[in-house]
DNA sequence: GGTGATATTGATAATCATTCTCATTTTGTG
DNA sequence: CACAAAATGAGAATGATTATCAATATCACC
């Protein structure tokens, strides 16, 4: 089950390693590798399932993965271009493994994520 | 706009205060109060808007809506046992708002939401 | 190369939560 | 009562995701 899971995340790459499955599948399109939307959608199950990319979740609900290979950072995205800019966030962690310990939970990942609209927006 | 909301909240009450969209509705059509889904849905968007719930995501991406204290606050759920807990995040406000302004975004929301292993998993 | 078993693909239909539409009903006010 | 505004609900429309299934590509082996 993979021939065409390269060329997807290749895609999600150019993207700037975000996007929805339906802009991956657009994309593709656009860029000369007209892949059917039911491939799009195994191949990123599958790489989720891998953990080579992650999954979370606008705000209405559509999927949206993300390579999460290189780095940790997160994503400040603007909800009306889709510019994304990636941004730092060590006093995230920080707090993020404060609130860990104080409820005894461990192996702590989090999921960060902001949207807006950007100045042209 | 809102006869409707009270029942629906009192419904969100029985179903242990937490439940989709679609179990309120069905939950309220067997206890002798049907109410057409569409009303269902805005009396709990109001609620929502109005931070009376809590509305979070399932893995498949359905809304669950829950009855919380009020006050923006963020979770960290047992990706075991489901068990969820509410934390406060003054921090993370803060640093959202804070990188907004340096990219010059406006109406900037955020998800934050933590995942882990509870004491007991 | 040929041959069959198996895995992959993609067009399309099906599913499902959510939102929209709009005619009807209810509510409030004088 | 009568009139205007708000609320409701049945059903259609939307949109992302998933399932179906026949056609195609891949591989192991002869």
């Amino acid at each position: 089950m993979s021939k065409s899971l390269p060329a997807v995340i290749t895609t999600l790459e150019r993207a700037g390693g975000f996007a929805s499955a339906q802009e991956v599948f657009q994309l593709m399109r656009k860029q000369g590798k007209p892949t059917g939307l039911a491939t799009v959608y195994r191949a990123l199950q599958k790489a989720a399932a891998e953990n080579t990319v992650d999954v979370l979740r606008k705000e209405d609900g559509e999927a949206l993965y993300r390579l999460c290979a290189t780095g940790h950072h997160h994503h400040l995205v603007c909800t009306s271009c889709g510019k994304t800019v990636e941004v730092e966030g060590s006093a995230v962690e920080k707090w993020a493994n404060t609130v860990a310990k104080n409820n005894d939970f461990k192996k702590v990942s989090h999921v960060v994520e902001l949207f807006g609209l950007c100045q042209k927006c």
